[in-house]
DNA sequence: CGGTATCCTGGACGATACTG
DNA sequence: CAGTATCGTCCAGGATACCG
């Protein structure tokens, strides 16, 4: 929804990919597998150690949760902090920007729960239906 | 955030894919390409003709159009209704579960907006930093 | 008008091995 | 401990052609 709001004519046809769009770049970054995840664990515990998050997310790859994390960092979202101990000992967070996304997160996480029964149910009737058909 | 949130032990390791998980299921959804555009339209303008909203989102091909209509159908989020004239009328429409995601797809897009220049700046900061080393 | 059917490609994701 | 490097697979998504 609203995608194309207050960015320019949303009334006008408009390719998402053309220029740039911001709920496309935000939907590409929370929309892959591991990233919202991520953010529910540094959310609920304040600071993580890399090793720690692979516990929690089981399942994660190290690629994945390194490939995840560092796209994270880049968008300023997480703060990746490095003490140059012997083995090294790495901090993740959220950054006070990364803060502020929790709360419309939420709203969608909150969403889910509240209404997923609805969409379950939608679908079984809906598949239901299909195979009356074929 | 919250992925795990009332489902079972948020504490506790625990791979997305393998239990029920309502967010990952709502995720998958808007998080493809061009479902929260589409919504995003139907919003706007209440009732929607297939061929109109391919105007709107110049750039969809055929088969994802349809291919998003249907997911949000089977989910319960869209209302599809066709009209037995010739040549064939169908018209989509938010159902009322639909209108409930408004709200929080509303919440995702204005912290896109709000926070975007704050995101790419940051970016722009790690790849400079990156190449420095490099 | 409102779709299906088919083929194809890039990239997301995973598995495994290795490293400072 | 916290990664990097490499390879392989699968499928979302696009191009094109055809249909009731």
């Amino acid at each position: 929804m609203a995608t194309g709001q207050g960015v320019t004519e949303p009334t006008t046809s408009w390719d998402p990919y053309e220029r740039g769009c911001p709920s496309r770049d935000v939907l590409d970054r929370i929309g892959d597998k591991w990233t919202v995840l991520v953010l529910g664990e540094l959310g609920r515990h304040g600071v993580c150690r890399y090793t720690q998050l692979r516990k929690q997310l089981s399942g994660v790859s190290e690629k994945m949760l390194t490939q995840t994390l560092r796209a994270l960092e880049r968008d300023g979202i997480v703060r990746r902090t490095v003490y140059p101990t012997v083995p090294a000992r790495v901090e993740y967070a959220l950054t006070p920007l990364g803060q502020t996304l929790r709360e419309p997160l939420r709203a969608l996480t909150e969403w889910s729960t509240r209404h997923i029964a609805e969409v379950l149910a939608a679908r079984e009737e809906y598949d239901t239906n299909a195979e009356r058909v074929s």
